[in-house]
This record gives structure tokens, sequence and C-alpha cells, in this order.
DNA sequence: ACCTGAACACCGTTCAAGT
DNA sequence: ACCTGAACACCGTTCAAGT
């Protein structure tokens, strides 16, 4: 009604439908999401949304390319390439930490970690600086990449805390994990 | 109704229930399950299922326990510590492959890897014949069955594919992958 | 162009009633 | 003890109507 978009402060807008849905998927988790109760937390008639969205979906769809949006300008210190590469994953660690609700569903569907996507393009190239070749520096960054995500679900899921008794202030068990990985990548080259 | 009941061959069971909800999720996927398409399924009224099992999450949780049972006997035979843990990685792996959604869905929620679970004795088991002292195979066991756990959604969930062109058959993503474990292993005997 | 109300085809689950 | 039908409180989404 009238009355609903005069009292918003401003007109419904995609960007403002994110923000929503995302403040709600923080809270409360993916599946506490619904169009219906997102409608309803923006004062509007759930239909509203349609205009901006094309359905739930490409909403959740939205939103995780709006938070890995995020993964696109970390960046790492000079160092070993040992202490970029361990850097490197506390970066993603903590940016993952901050969505948990919403990295936990990116990453069970299949698109989270992107060939050519900012994590593997940065690990690559600190591979290529620890001496890999170029081959086998796409080769290892692959699988490394493969490696840290399925790593960064075990600390939003919850898996590593119940393990290893890690927790967002103390990361034994991720720290453990990385260097552990760092080996393996050194046995390469 | 009772012809209903007499057409079936036997009365409704529990393990019935269990064993067409992982059909339908084997074949569909788990959001394609349904409490209403599951007794239809079955030939049933919906709420002849309650009688059985609590409600649709405890549902899945014996769905996922159902099929993480069969971990609890895998076996791996003679050779070195880093054959053992090639081979049990491979056949975590084949046992994954089998209910690809329903590992997806169960490795999101945070109870697939269990402390104390046939993963997690199995690697600590084969770390110690590795030569790791007592506290340190615990250690290394937790973050290798994180490690190994993120692994294997990354097989189910495409993303090894994705970026390695690793599939059912060509297993190469998943052994470089655990090569490269093996490896950072080896640096902390 | 944007918003809305009514409507449709689904959900999971409770509860009282049947056998 | 097991099964059922009706009912409740939700979903996502379409479509025609309003401004």
């Amino acid at each position: 009604m009238a009355a609903a978009a005069k009292a918003r402060e401003t007109r419904l807008t995609r960007e403002g439908i994110l923000d929503a849905a995302l403040r709600m998927v923080d809270a409360d988790g993916v599946e506490a999401l619904s169009m219906r109760k997102l409608a309803a937390e923006l004062d509007v008639n759930p239909m509203s949304l349609y205009h901006h969205v094309d359905n739930k979906a490409a909403l959740l769809d939205g939103l995780t390319r709006m938070v890995t949006e995020g993964a696109r300008d970390v960046v790492v210190g000079p160092g070993t390439w040992q202490e970029q590469l361990f850097q490197l994953a506390h970066q993603f660690r903590a940016l993952s930490l901050g969505h948990r609700n919403l990295i936990r569903y990116a990453f069970s569907s299949d698109d989270f970690v992107q060939r050519g996507g900012p994590m593997w393009c940065s690990l690559c190239a600190i591979l290529r600086t620890a001496g890999l070749d170029e081959p086998e520096s796409e080769r290892v960054g692959a699988v490394l990449a493969a490696l840290v995500g399925g790593l960064l679900l075990t600390e939003v899921n919850g898996t590593m805390r119940r393990l290893i008794g890690d927790d967002d202030s103390d990361d034994t068990g991720f720290s453990m994990a990385v260097w552990l990985l760092i080996d393996g990548v050194a046995a390469r080259r």
C-alpha cells in the first residue's frame, strides 16, 4: 500500500533486498530465509520482491556472489611463500567465518571455489613464487583450492571445532591443517 | 485404507521407509524428498510415516547414520603407511560417491566426520604405524579427518570435477590431493 | 515502471478418530 | 498398535489488476 511505501525512507531496491536477506541468513541460517518473511522484514508485499529478483534461487546466488566478491581484494604482505600461503588461508578463513551460514550453503552447492576465481588465482601466484613451474602450479593450485575450500567448510559447519576444539579465536586446528598442506606443497618443489 | 495395506506385501516399517527415502535422495537429491512424496511412493498416508519416524529431520539423520555405518567396516590391506592412507582415502571416496546427494547434505550439516567415528579411528591407527606418537597421531588424525572430509565434499558437489576434470572413474585430482596430504604427514614424523 | 491481492500447488506436522 | 482424514500454519510463485 502507498502508506508503507511512503513509510520506507527509500524505494525498494535489489541492493536493499540483498542486504536484508544477508542479515537474515547471518542471523538464523539459510533455511530460515523465506521470501515471505523477507518481505515482511522490508515491510513490503511478498510479490514486490519478484520485480527485483528472479526467484529465491537467484536471490541466494546473488548473496553468495556478493559475499565472495569480498575475496577479490585479499592481499598478502611480503614474506616467504610459506608465510604468504599461511596468510592467504587465514584471510579466507576470516572471510568465511563472517558469513558462516551462507558459506555453508554455498559450498554444499558447487560454485564456491571457482577456477579463475580470487582464491584460485591467489594460490597459483604464490605457488609460482614458491618455484613450481606453470603447469604444475595450476594443478597444485586447483588441488589446494579444493582442499582449502573443504577445510573452510569444516570451520563453518563446526566439524573442526568438534574435532580439535578450534574456535573463531583459537585457530590451532586450522593452522595445523594449513601447515600440513604447506609441507605437502614443499615436497612438490 | 485397508486395501492399500493389504496390497503392500508387508507392513510399513522404519527400515522400508529409510530404504525408500534413500532411493529418492539418491535419485533426485535431498531437496526433492518430502514426507508426502515419500508416503505416495510407499502407497501410504503421509501421516503413517510419523508412527515410525519422529519427523523429517530424524529421517534424514537416520539416513546419514545408515550410510555412514558402511564406513564401519572399511579395511585396508598390508603395505606402507603411505599406501594404506591412500587406500583408505579412496575407500571413503567410493563410499561417498555411492550416495553423493546425501553426503553433500550430511557434510554441510556438522555430524559427518565424527571423533571416534570409523574414518577418524582408521586414520589414527595408520598414523601410529607411520611412527607418530600417541598425542601427535590424535591431533594429526583429527586434522586429516577434517581435510579428507572437506576433500570428499569437493568430490560429491562437483568442485573437484570442475577444477581438475576429475570424475568417478578419473580420480587424478583426488589422488593428487591425497598424496599432498601424505607428504604433509611425512614431514611430521 | 513498480507495487499489490487473490489464488494455486505445494510443504511439515498435530490431533482426533477409526481399525 | 497402527493407520487415516481433516485441518493448521506455513512455503514459492503466477497472474491479473491497480497506481
